[in-house]
RNA sequence: GGCCCCGUCGUCUAGCGGCCUAGGACUCUGGCUUCUCAAGCCAGCUACGAGGGUUCGAAUCCCUUCGGGGCUACCA
């Protein structure tokens, strides 16, 4: 069925009015994906015709969550191409043309319905159970009521002639689909003060940049006969019309659109917050696809080599953060150390626990490992390590109760004694230490035996491996923190 | 309201007429392990929205119904 000759060419195009968010990176991976699954190309577009809304600002920013994911394209933005420019606002002029050109062959018109007027009209339809949508009262307009609408000032807009008949489309997730034309009416493709709308600009730059597939979000799955009615109205021949593949939405935990309210849906968010690129892209893969085979943890390169796009479902799928989470604890353990380090980094630096020098990155690299397994988003790195950067520990009220009783006391004292006589220290020696003056000697449970000092020495009842800690932390600076804390 | 799309465990999914007394993952519960927290291991809970067909046989095909969602802009 889809035995294009010509060689793949998908584009994501997004209209950033806004950061990007989860629906819209789960469009460009799937983009992504089957552009390098058939080796063809992907290009990235930016739909920016709605100048009120989109900014510069987003526009870079989108580019730069792209990099981050790893989703690199071939022509777009920052990396030119032969169909270029690939923002919109930069060809204007080509669908002003194009306009022009469907306004002669009369496949559009001018429209002078003012807004009020439309409303009125398209109540009125409603009220008569009627397809809602344009009436079609400038389709055919005589020389006299033009002068007369101008005279009066009134700016038209250019509107598509939507022909008897209906469309159908094979749609590569849902099949067949039709609409028939009554329930689609004459649309708008020019604002009246000339500038495009998406409709017209993006049916253009598809058939101009040679887009053979099209995949996008299934909200736009209603407009495709439009986009179809322009194809046909540029002169494409049938055969050569793009393929659609309208994916499902990814919607948030109470069923309705992700949006700030069920779920957060920036990108930015989830980077910020310490979750993997990697992790995200498995975990958005899995949302309307599946690897098959019971596979769930998979590469970007897994996904691309796995991809299709007739095994995408047509179901809409909730956004599960839990999920997420437990798919990035996997894909920070599978990190190299070195790779832990430079991922940790940023967010250690910014947490103001170190600055980046030598001697705090010989120490990481020994402590990173104790804390691999331990965590599900880099974020926890600083609060997990910031024990071993500081000189001093001020502990929460929580966590002086805890130790304030005789018992907790009398095995610090004890802990201090046997540490202040080490020889060596050293992991081994410390643990042999501690075991067998609190759990031999004084029959100590393990849990009673250790938490006092775990506290003492790492300010949590909650921390990397006590004998690990303690060696990493030093001699003196150890001693130094459990007698501070005997009363 | 009209048109269109969708409907398997709580969630993501496998399943494309017999391999399904429905598989995997996340979550949750219990257990093992254990210096805390994790990780790991084991076990358990829970699903084909409903009703009709077709068929020797249906989660898989058809119809109806109910439920959810999208569109219905000089937004995309």
């Amino acid at each position: 069925m889809s035995s294009s000759k010509s060689p793949v060419r998908v584009r994501f195009a997004p209209s950033p009015t806004g950061d990007l968010h989860v629906g819209n990176i789960r469009t460009a991976l799937f983009d992504w994906a089957f552009a390098r699954h058939t080796g063809g190309t992907f290009i990235f577009r930016i739909e920016d015709t709605d100048k009120e809304r989109v900014t510069d600002q987003y526009i870079e920013a989108a580019a730069e969550t792209l990099r981050w994911l790893g989703l690199d394209w071939d022509e777009g933005p920052g990396v030119g191409g032969e169909y270029g420019p690939y923002l919109q606002s930069e060809r204007l002029d080509i669908y002003r043309e194009w306009g022009e050109k469907f306004l002669q062959t009369k496949d559009a018109y001018h429209c002078y319905c003012s807004n009020e007027e439309l409303e009125a009209r398209r109540e009125a339809a409603a009220k008569a159970h009627k397809a809602p949508g344009y009436d079609g009262a400038c389709r055919e307009l005589s020389d006299e009521m033009i002068e007369k609408y101008r005279s009066e000032g009134r700016k038209p807009v250019l509107r598509m002639r939507m022909p008897e008949g209906s469309t159908t489309f094979h749609d590569l997730i849902r099949g067949e689909v039709t609409f028939d034309h009554s329930f689609v009416p004459d649309f708008v493709l020019m604002r009246s003060d000339g500038s495009p709308l998406y409709t017209l600009a993006a049916a253009v730059d598809d058939v101009l940049m040679k887009i053979t597939h099209i995949l996008r979000g299934e909200d736009l799955l209603s407009s495709t006969p439009r986009q179809i009615r322009l194809y046909q109205a540029m002169g494409v021949a049938k055969e050569s019309y793009p393929l659609f593949a309208h994916l499902p939405f990814v919607m948030g935990a109470d069923n309705t659109k992700l949006s700030k309210r069920n779920g957060e849906v920036s990108i930015a968010w989830y980077r910020e917050r310490g979750f993997l690129p990697e992790a995200l892209c498995n975990y958005l893969a899995l949302l309307g696809w599946s690897p098959g085979d019971d596979r769930e943890n998979v590469s970007l390169e897994e996904i691309a080599a796995l991809f299709e796009v007739e095994r995408v479902n047509s179901s809409p799928a909730r956004f599960d953060i839990k999920k997420l989470e437990a798919i990035n604890g996997d894909k920070i353990r599978a990190l190299t150390i070195d790779q832990f380090l430079e991922r940790s980094l940023p967010f250690l630096i910014d947490g103001e626990v170190v600055s980046g020098n030598q001697d705090e990155l010989v120490i990481l690299k020994k402590a990173l490992p104790l804390i691999q397994e331990r965590i599900v988003t880099l974020s926890e790195v600083p609060q997990m390590l910031s024990f071993l950067f500081v000189g001093s520990l001020t502990l929460n009220e929580d966590s002086s109760k805890k130790i304030s009783d005789p018992l907790s006391q009398e095995v610090l004292q004890a802990s201090l004694t046997v540490l202040t006589n080490l020889k060596d220290w050293n992991l081994e020696e410390i643990e042999k230490a501690l075991r067998s003056e609190l759990l031999e000697k004084r029959e100590l449970k393990p849990r009673l035996a250790f938490s006092p000092v775990r506290i003492a020495v790492t300010g949590s009842h909650i921390s990397p491996p006590l004998f690990e800690s303690l060696e990493l932390l030093g001699k003196d600076r150890t001693i130094a923190r459990i007698s501070a804390l005997i009363a």
